[in-house]
DNA sequence: CATGCGTGGGG
DNA sequence: TCCCCAAGCAT
């Protein structure tokens, strides 16, 4: 569960030591709901998108509360928990508790993008017709599809990757319908990238940063230092303290939580 | 359904 | 150098 909240939108790599040091401190969801918020969000580091840290402090709590600080194995109950969607759900399930459930990723995606509908990228958002493919095509009992699911998903993650897929390496080459077509290009709409330079994003990264890297609550001008756009940085400051990643220590200075 | 939300590595 | 991202979620 740790893992699934780490990787949603951070790369493997970037994960792993944090992920370590993460289940060293806090191994059961006890202990994490034990300790304040901001010291998960100290913990998360730079691996991103720092709510997913208070979402999975929120999940630890709830867990603690509603399923007497046992992860629970079914998806209903799973996704019913802070920051837990429909694949976090659907993967936790399958492959924590061996459950069959249709696990869609982007990986997953694009293996059935590819090998099934025959293009190179999958559409912006999940259709009608894909859950369909993705449902027809998982195994009937629950430990062969656990097994699928985490199969699919490797293979997506390792092989059919986004750009320049190993084809060679590919136990399905000879079914792909995108290879059998001649790797047909993308022409669908283009794929938005998100901007970042100057942005609120950017901004708020930057506040945060100042906030974790220091011991305890840090005054008004280190936060000033940080970003130099006056009203950009008021905007996100506030906007961090609404979305309970900062709280006001005092008169003058701001702390985690 | 579109948008906002962090970060740093690789092509 | 610069661009494009990488195992989503909530609103």
């Amino acid at each position: 569960m740790v893992s699934e909240f780490m990787l949603q939108q951070t790369p493997v790599a970037r994960v792993l030591p944090v992920h370590e040091q993460w289940l060293a401190r806090w191994p059961t969801p006890a202990d994490l709901a034990a300790e304040p918020t901001g010291e998960a969000v100290r913990a998360w580091g730079r691996l991103g998108y720092p709510r997913r840290a208070l979402r999975l402090h929120a999940a630890a709590t709830a867990i603690v509360e509603r399923h007497g600080g046992e992860v629970p194995s079914a998806y209903d109950d799973l996704i019913a928990l802070p920051g837990v969607g429909d694949y976090t759900a659907a993967a936790i399930a399958s492959f924590a508790f061996g459950r069959r459930h249709v696990v869609l990723d982007t990986n997953v995606r694009r293996v059935f993008a590819r090998t099934v509908q025959g293009v190179e990228f999958p559409s912006a958002s999940v259709t009608k017709a894909e859950r369909e493919v993705a449902t027809e095509l998982l195994p009937d009992d629950d430990a062969t599809a656990a097994t699928w699911a985490v199969a699919v998903m490797e293979l997506g993650a390792l092989v059919c990757t986004a750009s320049n897929p190993r084809c060679a390496a590919c136990p399905v080459a000879e079914q792909c319908t995108w290879r059998a077509s001649g790797y047909p290009a993308y022409d669908g709409p283009p794929r938005k990238v998100q901007t970042w330079a100057g942005t609120d994003r950017q901004c708020r990264g930057r506040l945060l940063a100042v906030l974790r890297d220091a011991d305890g609550p840090v005054h008004r001008s280190r936060l000033d230092a940080a970003w130099s756009e006056e009203a950009q940085r008021v905007r996100c400051l506030a906007s961090l303290v609404e979305d309970r990643l900062v709280v006001h220590a005092g008169a003058d200075t701001y702390a985690l939580p």
